[in-house]
DNA sequence: CCGTTAATTAACTGATCTGTTAAATATGCG
DNA sequence: CGCATATTTAACAGATCAGTTAATTAACGG
């Protein structure tokens, strides 16, 4: 029985099927019958991953008449990225309490737009 | 059939047998019998568990003598990092590209620490 | 060689996963 | 109410998973 969160959250997203509807959440709430229009699979499927999804916290849903409308979840998700974060050393070879503190300290700037920055909260 | 790699990656990490392996190899490589050390399972499961991590490509594998050493691999880390990363702008209030571009500019510093609840992965 | 140690493979079991179709439930509306 | 729509639950099938024990392979060292 593996019912630790960070269990739960991994294995939920070890589905491709998952992964598209959280994507597809990502733009915005949407019906259960919305978030089964792409994939081939019968809509009792799409409602197993929904449950799926939902138990692993990674969905919250509310009733609005006879839909169902599913909201992804950001607090799983973080809990992934914060255990990532812990192996972030074996891969980001500019990556280092030193070097942390000292992009915390001068903010150096960057010329990129792309606005990665996950130097200011995490370490 | 879930062969992508993200699927291989996530289910990998679902574990928390997999997970407290990986977290060993973090301190250095080590031979099977030292990783099966602090389980209740027989060296099978463990020499499964680590089929798993080197199919996802978590670990890569050597032999010295009669002793297979497995040593911890960055990238796929890395992948699912990116994955998380992509919706970071749903956990992440202070995350956006005007509020990325606002830090980079005005260099407003964040000073918020939180602790390191999950440390136990051992089930 | 032979025995010992390290690790994997084989064969099997029970549980869980993902899908199906059919039936049941929930809600709105004429 | 009674029908249509949206969604879930039930019951089932096949695949995969995580574990077991027993047998096998690999390499070393007397």
């Amino acid at each position: 029985m593996s019912t630790d969160r960070l269990s739960l959250i991994f294995s939920a997203l070890a589905d491709p099927t998952r992964r598209a509807i959280l994507a597809r959440l990502a733009e915005g709430e949407a019906t259960v019958n919305q978030l089964a229009e792409p994939f081939d699979i019968s809509l009792p499927a799409v409602s197993r991953h929904l449950k799926v999804l939902e138990t692993a916290g990674l969905i919250t849903r509310s009733r609005n008449a006879q839909w169902r409308s599913s909201k992804l979840e950001a607090a799983p998700l973080r809990e992934a990225a914060e255990y990532m974060d812990k192996y972030r050393r074996f891969w980001d070879v500019s990556f280092s309490r030193l070097d942390a503190h000292l992009r915390t300290i001068q903010q150096v700037p960057k010329n990129q737009e792309s606005g990665n920055e996950h130097a200011t909260e995490h370490h």
